[in-house]
DNA sequence: AGAAAGCGTCGAAACGCTTCGACTAGCGGG
DNA sequence: CCCGCTAGTCGAAGCGTTTCGACGCTTTCT
């Protein structure tokens, strides 16, 4: 018992009940659940006996039960991608961070994928299998966002739609992470920048976050009266090679580079490596990206704070469960940390 | 209702019962339920009056309603690791197929993060929210397996640990993927190859699926005669690099290389390239990992099943809640793709 | 012809919890 | 001195399913 569990011996065989923990102490079936939830008042006295007998006895309440009665299953789903051009690392430090916050709140968290589509959002929901949903990476144009409006259940989105109507959305302002990312080439002396972005496919698709950080970067390019352009960008390190050497073949004067690419960008700089160009002697190099994939290439860059999004996007979820209004949009500033690559 | 579902009007608002299904087709409750699980014999023309009783109001039952009645909540458990030196994109695509095959099966996956620990998975499983556990990344000597044995709800292990009595266990057979990848090498005439395996903290840790490679890899060495030793290797390029030139100049007589380790496997192909080796005349590499990092680099490798792994995983499971017995250790036999790299 | 064995259906009893209303003390205010 | 509070507790009514036993009907076997 040493870490704080009841003798484990009835781990196995038939689950303690709250009848049993009621008679243990002695009270009455209600009095236990008060205790347990804190909903009315209860003695000292009680409360410390009750506590006990759920120690001792090693009471778990039944989910299905408390389910029943209450009508909140204390479960929220997370529907994830899992699609060509999402980097997964990136999308797992949000799952996780949901996972987290969630627990925070007491929830659990349903794993729900893209591929069963509307019909496991329908169902999830229809069955109070689960109290609410976040969904990441919506579209611009996405399917979900019209079913999630008529849904009973509270939902938050990680990312916008075009039509943001009716839903709530967060994420890292990335229009303003693409304007950052100039601002700091622009002051560092910068003429000629290039964004490296995402592979085609995910602008074809109109992932938001992409259009967004282009929109960011081009408004600050005029804004700032510098040359350059935006490019799409896929992952294998030929292609990156291919990119990167006709990019610097066709411009010659430039001498920065905004990468928006977790998976591209360490290609980006074994590319240049072996193009013999130094950064950031002859070339800057911002990132936007995770600060694990930053940090060990010493990359200047601003951070994805998917822990931070997590938490807000499951925050706002409770909020909603609360009955309690939140703010349509919430846009996280982003922030440039300083490296070696610029 | 082109898309076979009810006028979505309802999807708002309180949901809809088995009570009303009943009156709506004018059976009983019972009745009702033994059409949607089949569990007795119903004539068809109830069957058909009930389902479209069923379709017409919308009807999904309650999940909480159901896990009371029946003690089976049809969702399983998922318990990610989320640990340093795990490769996340694998990690996902077992998530994934885990996810797809439970759906197959009418489940639903919780997710639970080994950060919660032992209570993440006592909680879950005593309070009935699952009905039983898939664990990844197990360590040979993990704190977890000895809860798992006393819990009443079936668990199936991806990986294994040291003591696998009495736990269920699925994996790649990599020990005999590491001999497969020394076998290919002998064939091919070469007699001096190394292998470069995870970082030194996954060997450390003692995590099952490096170890086991490592041994099939050097009783091969020794079964074919062949001169060669392994390497832990780190992920970032430079050490990589680091590792790959000093082993060069180390051995210059090497002429084949075993990669197990997806997120070094392309920094070592830089690395080569960097100083002028090619692949695969002057160096042949065989990679251990997914498919799709091997495509896209043209390696020959040994590709890891992740579906496959996450698929055998769940049916292994739903065949343990059937109360069926399985056998402890399912090892699924690896198979080598020859490509460029060889 | 009568018993045995299905088939198809129904009613009602769980399942384990939350929550509502009611009840008892004790207490302060008029 | 009585009234109305509040704090603390209890009992019982749900919550929406599944499942068990029972009940008529047919059918099949002796």
């Amino acid at each position: 018992m040493t870490d704080g569990h009841p003798v484990d011996g009835h781990a196995t065989g038939r689950a303690v009940t709250i009848v049993e923990v009621a008679r243990h102490a002695g009270v009455a079936v209600s009095t236990v659940s008060y205790v347990l939830s804190g909903k009315r008042a209860i003695s000292a006295d009680t409360r410390r006996r009750v506590l006990e007998s759920v120690r001792t006895l090693g009471y778990h309440p039944n989910a299905g039960a408390r389910a029943l009665a209450s009508k909140r299953a204390n479960v929220i789903a997370l529907v994830l991608p899992l699609r060509a051009g999402m980097h997964v690392p990136v999308l797992m430090r949000f799952a996780t961070s949901v996972v987290t916050a969630a627990r925070h709140f007491d929830h659990d968290v349903l794993l729900l994928t893209a591929d069963e589509g509307l019909d496991g959002l329908r169902r999830a929901a229809a069955s109070a299998l689960v109290d609410g949903l976040v969904l990441m990476d919506v579209e611009l144009d996405d399917p979900r966002v019209p079913l999630l409006r008529r849904l009973a259940e509270p939902s938050v989105l990680i990312g916008f739609p075009a039509d943001a109507a009716g839903v709530t959305g967060v994420d890292l302002d990335f229009a303003a992470a693409g304007a950052l990312c100039v601002a700091h080439l622009a002051e560092r002396g910068h003429h000629e920048v290039v964004l490296l972005g995402a592979p085609a496919v995910v602008y074809e698709r109109g992932t938001g976050f992409a259009r967004r950080t282009l929109e960011g970067f081009t408004a600050a390019l005029a804004e700032h009266g510098l040359d350059g352009t935006a490019l799409p960008c896929e992952e294998g390190f030929e292609e990156v090679h291919a990119t990167v050497s006709g990019l610097l073949a066709a411009r010659p004067g430039l001498s920065g580079l905004v990468v928006h690419n977790e998976a591209a960008v360490n290609h980006v700089l074994s590319s240049l490596r072996q193009l013999g160009r130094k950064v950031p002697q002859d070339l800057a190099v911002v990132a936007i990206c995770p600060d694990d994939v930053a940090e060990p290439a010493r990359l200047t860059s601003v951070l994805i704070p998917a822990e931070e999004v997590g938490r807000e996007a499951v925050g706002l979820l409770m909020e909603k469960l609360a009955g309690r209004p939140v703010p349509p949009a919430t846009l996280l500033v982003p922030r440039l940390t300083v490296r070696a690559s610029s």
